[in-house]
DNA sequence: ATGCCCGTTACTCTCTGAGCAATGAAAGCC
DNA sequence: GGCTTTCATTGCTCAGAGAGTAACGGGCAT
């Protein structure tokens, strides 16, 4: 009654053909981490595995989409196109068994929220408050980061949110959905006793005349500035006498004539600055030619939203968003 | 040098933990079907598979998911929940590899748009034809189709797009992402001769006294009736006397005194009617108690979208939707 | 020059997930 | 009412996908 199995040489069996889900989280992490070694350790597996699942989606649509190049991999321009297409869906998916169980009641509300501490301080100060009163319940972690770093806690998983600053210039990733909150043009600041008192709006030119003391590279107001001035191919002549992670240490040193900074104007305003050295510093508009920084909310493109981060979203959309932003 | 891998009892090997996605896709593949058995050969595999894909499923969340009553199965609150999340990650996944060789350059152009026979001959006449002349290298499907058939068309793949009647009681199924287009009133015809003549607005319990002509039960018009029918707990006084899948035909008997037919007007008026049936009927909105057929346009959520079935969508909504619809 | 790290290939081994067979119960048919 | 069909459900076996380890070759940095 049971002796027939053995005899099937023709097996139709499919096991599983076109698995193809983690070759795509395999490809989506290669290309966020720019290598397959760095790629395996974040997935916990080892490097020849991922290796072989990219190479399995490349057999299987018949197009190169990763490139070695040197030490490290750089994804083709089809690589570049798939990613793009898949990374919400890798988002989704791995996000659904949270929302999940939020849904069903049973998660922890936590929000994380990753911020430069410019943002945290003044733009957000009052939407955070209202939160913390409305969601007395949701555990707030807020994390205070320059605006790339921010980007990398959130693609990370180690933020649920970010808001970051983001200049017109330098373009985001595009697996981020972003929501342009508010808009601050760059200032510059310097001593009530610089040439640049006499001047209503400085040239990019005028600027780099000057010892310059500027935040650290991941934040948005040095992207922008290292962007145009390489742009405009005049990293010759800058001179960074100082980089500094926070505002006060820039304020600090501005005071004191070393130099002059650029910042936007809220990341000063809030802050605990002794009164001489504020009063001494004047501000001058240089939007004209270093542009605006965006204070935008990103989002992981596909990442599902659990309710009280979407709630906390909403909450600092509302009290934002410029009328003009929705056309 | 080689004498080493067979020592290791404590091996950490992960294989593949947490597949999921292919038990997630059973479980929507189920959802979709009410049964394994349906399930399993839509998908072209064994019924156990499928069903143990399911139950694996349910051991990962903790939760019963779906619950065999009698023949078929019923997903719990929860497994509709989990359904509703993580359909659309199927058909985004299973849509990527098209949507990639389409951008790839490397795809034929086909565009299956399914549609009842009066979206299609009247609301769309001039889309299409407009549609036809700025893309004339897209080879062009329409399916005619009653609303409930091209949602079932749109689901299993055979149609890229559906324009259908939605009436206002008869919810949509969630897994789709509806835009309306255009609304009707529902209207009786019937004939001159006919006590509705001299009727402005008749009731529900009035159309009920007549005999009457019906499309199919799988069109807007017919679902909308039924449903309300049903919730006026009127069923037993319905008097269909005829059932028919196209217009001319209900108009046909509609003309010879057989009874009275439910329609929208656009259903009826680019039609090959012989002019001396026409003349001889008369319409009366009843939207007061039948509501009003919202065209809208389906797509299911997350699956991606061609360029040139966005390209037909996009002249759809553009051409079609009042400004009212828009807030 | 040397060492380190990365991509790439070859190999082994394990455990997942496939089908098949069988059972009991519900649904449909005569 | 009995008979057949069709379902969900369970146990079994087995192919092979995919995990790891080891080893090689080529850049990059000290």
């Amino acid at each position: 009654m049971k002796a027939k199995h053995p005899a099937k040489p023709s097996d139709d069996r499919r096991y599983f053909k076109e698995v193809r889900f983690r070759q795509i989280r395999a490809l989506v992490e290669t290309a966020r981490c720019g290598s397959f070694a760095e790629a395996s350790r974040r997935l916990g597996m080892a490097t020849p595995s991922v290796w072989r699942q990219v190479r399995a989606l490349e057999d299987d649509y018949g197009v190169q989409l990763v490139a070695a190049q040197g030490h490290d991999v750089r994804l083709t321009e089809d690589g570049e196109r798939l990613v793009d297409l898949a990374a919400p869906l890798v988002e989704g998916f791995d996000s659904l068994k949270k929302v999940f169980s939020d849904q069903h009641g049973k998660a922890e509300r936590h929000l994380r929220m990753a911020a430069p501490a410019a943002v945290l301080n003044s733009t957000l100060r009052h939407i955070i408050a209202a939160y913390r009163h409305t969601h007395p319940q949701v555990h707030l972690s807020l994390i205070d980061a320059p605006s790339r770093i921010a980007w990398q806690l959130l693609e990370t998983e180690k933020a649920d949110l970010a808001i970051v600053g983001a200049p017109e210039g330098v373009p985001l990733p595009s697996r981020f959905q972003a929501e342009l909150l508010v808009k601050y043009p760059f200032e510059v600041v310097c001593l009530e006793s610089h040439p640049f008192a006499k001047i209503k709006a400085p040239k990019l030119r005028d600027i780099l005349k000057h010892p310059l003391i500027l935040a650290s590279e991941d934040s948005s107001s040095r992207m922008q500035f290292d962007h145009l001035v390489a742009k405009a191919g005049l990293i010759d002549r800058v001179n960074v006498i100082m980089t500094a992670g926070n505002v006060p240490s820039i304020l600090n040193y501005v005071a004191l004539g070393m130099g002059v900074a650029i910042l936007t104007r809220p990341a000063t305003e809030a802050l605990a600055v002794p009164t001489d050295v504020k009063a001494r510093l004047i501000y001058r508009d240089v939007s004209a030619c270093l542009g605006h920084d965006q204070v935008v909310l990103l989002h992981p493109k596909g990442r599902h939203e659990l309710a009280h981060v979407r709630a906390f979203r909403e909450m600092v959309v509302k009290g934002l968003r410029r009328k003009e932003g929705a056309k």
